[in-house]
DNA sequence: CTGTTAGCGCATTCAC
DNA sequence: GTGAATGCGCTAACAG
């Protein structure tokens, strides 16, 4: 007790302490007794430096705990680098986007960069605003999963010098990097997949219609239900299914109608869960055959084992930041649409036979 | 054909067109034939600038596209803010982490504040970097998950004015601000519930010894046994289980030795995730109970669905940088621990029986 | 090899 | 109300 609040009051003390002023080049340059631009010589590894002054100039930057200022070195350099690069994902809180996260990370690392990351939830003025801030910031360059559906207005950051790279999703209105899953060749294998096991009635579940990505994984669905011969029911697409409980409730609709299917292809993630949500409560998810789109954790622990068509997250993440590399170390060729392949998994789900067979 | 080469032949020669140079405050005072300075008033809203003046230079501003360098602005600023906070997590792509993320930017952006995050992956070495890397871009604040064992190092960060919140791990040999779970409380109701089941032989599966919050939860799972007169039995704690492959051998080792436990304590999501797994492997996961410490996605559609202790991750996050951001703004309080109660869900796997019951 | 001068883009005095 | 001069912390271009 006596500890703690001898601690706490310490600690007081010390907070309200006026803060200590941080040592500057000038601060470093005085100690040791040389100018400043030798200083500056010796942080930025400049090696026409003699050792008895280099060797000074460290001892003074140790002595007074220098830390350079990175901001007002970029505002001064001809290149105005600022080691710093955003990331705006759909929302950093799902797994897919913090697994893009991760991966620029690790290759921003290596970069010395710092990553912003930001939420766009879907909302094109959120976009906006998160560009912008990230301009008046200075990035080097930005990532984008975008939601806006007309991206022109980035061809102004991109002309004052700030690099853009779509992942995901492809710009629209603008010529611009993009690294994507392949979606449409995905999802026709899985529906391939689950016609192979002999199902002619193969329902689609996908989320917003104005989102590319669901767009091209209808296209695949609808090519291999055309590949095998198979018709397309009506009924049988249900789009714009944000979250789980929407799809849930789709999928149970499409259960009581008078055809329901015997096997669904759940083109996105939370569609997927939300749709054995439904199977499960009705008992049906030994019955009805399902392939989601997108890899999650826990699919392997569920009955039966989920069956996923998945994409390569951290490949996709990782080519984007390097493209992003890329073009801030100045290359100017034209610009690249990078498609990284997706890998069907066969767990059960995806495998159960249509009913009497 | 055509037109995809055309596109690109296009976008190569915007490009390779030397970058546009940005307008700078120079630029806008001329075009609206006024000083500088009244430029700079416009923009920090200040309001002793006359109707025509302010008239003048919003249009030049929309016309050239001005957008102010925050970085040149921070500068000169006497506060120096540089609204960007640092978010180190141990690892942006786990859900934990990746929800607080979620929550310290859903606060940053009411302040105009961007988020940098970095992964620290339990490796001292990295938060030291990561945190010169922060202060080297002289963010106005740092929230941390700490990796490292003693955080002394702070000190200097906090003095010369970078106000420091730790969420989810308490510092150690510095006083400052933190956010934590009530761990030890958390698991004690875990463990008296499954006590309450009819458990007498309850096991404890941790993750690694060094990190404070696997000790404030072993330390309520020995309290919890205590309070019913439970002995521990050696053999029944496994710690430092940092992956699910870990934590399932480990939990392999104790179901093949003497005196097999009837019911699990796993102190953690990885830990829950891999104990799960052997169970379902041996198809013991109706017979043994479990309850584990963290919520995961997915936890209700499993079988049976997993009972745990759940953290309430985003009033975490959200108290967290709340804090930080009354420290930014100039509060000098003296520190404090603030705990977030966890939520015990009872699920289904939390309440199986003990054989012969 | 080293130091001096200039100025990045902007906010702060303090005049007018 | 408005503007001129000054400098934040640092690097570029020169000179020595």
């Amino acid at each position: 007790m006596q500890v703690s609040v001898s601690q706490s009051e310490r600690d007081r003390r010390a907070a309200a302490a006026e803060p200590v002023r941080r040592a500057t080049m000038r601060d470093v340059a005085a100690l040791a007794g040389v100018s400043i631009k030798t200083v500056s010589r010796v942080i930025n590894g400049v090696s026409t430096v003699s050792d008895d002054l280099r060797d000074r100039v460290t001892r003074a930057i140790a002595q007074l705990d220098f830390q350079p200022n990175l901001a007002a070195s970029s505002l001064r350099r001809t290149d105005g680098a600022t080691r710093q690069i955003a990331l705006l994902l759909e929302d950093v809180a799902n797994p897919f986007s913090a697994t893009l996260s991760r991966a620029v990370e690790n290759v921003a690392r290596e970069h010395g960069t710092l990553v912003f990351t930001g939420s766009l939830d879907e909302e094109p003025q959120r976009e906006l605003e998160l560009v912008r801030a990230a301009t008046l910031h200075r990035v080097d360059g930005i990532i984008i999963a975008p939601a806006a559906q007309d991206h022109g207005y980035l061809h102004r950051e991109i002309r004052t010098g700030t690099p853009v790279v779509f992942v995901d999703r492809p710009p629209r209105g603008l010529v611009a990097d993009s690294v994507l899953a392949t979606n449409a060749e995905g999802a026709r294998e899985a529906v391939l997949h689950l016609a192979d096991h002999g199902h002619t009635e193969i329902a689609f579940l996908g989320d917003e219609t104005s989102i590319a990505t669901a767009g091209e994984r209808l296209a695949g669905y609808r090519r291999a239900l055309a590949e095998r011969g198979l018709p397309e029911r009506p009924g049988r697409v249900a789009m714009d299914l944000p979250d789980p409980e929407t799809a849930a409730r789709a999928l149970a609709a499409m259960l009581d109608s008078d055809h329901p299917p015997q096997a669904l292809f759940t083109a996105q993630n939370l569609v997927t869960i939300g749709a054995i949500q439904t199977l499960q409560e009705r008992g049906l998810h030994q019955d009805v055959a399902v392939v989601g789109f997108d890899d999650f954790p826990m699919a392997d622990l569920l009955v039966p084992r989920v069956s996923v068509v998945a994409q390569d997250v951290m490949r996709i993440g990782t080519l984007a930041v390097q493209r992003l590399f890329k073009r801030i170390a100045g290359d100017d060729g034209p610009c690249r649409e990078e498609r990284v392949p997706t890998t069907l998994i066969p767990r059960g789900s995806g495998e159960i036979p249509p009913p009497g067979r």
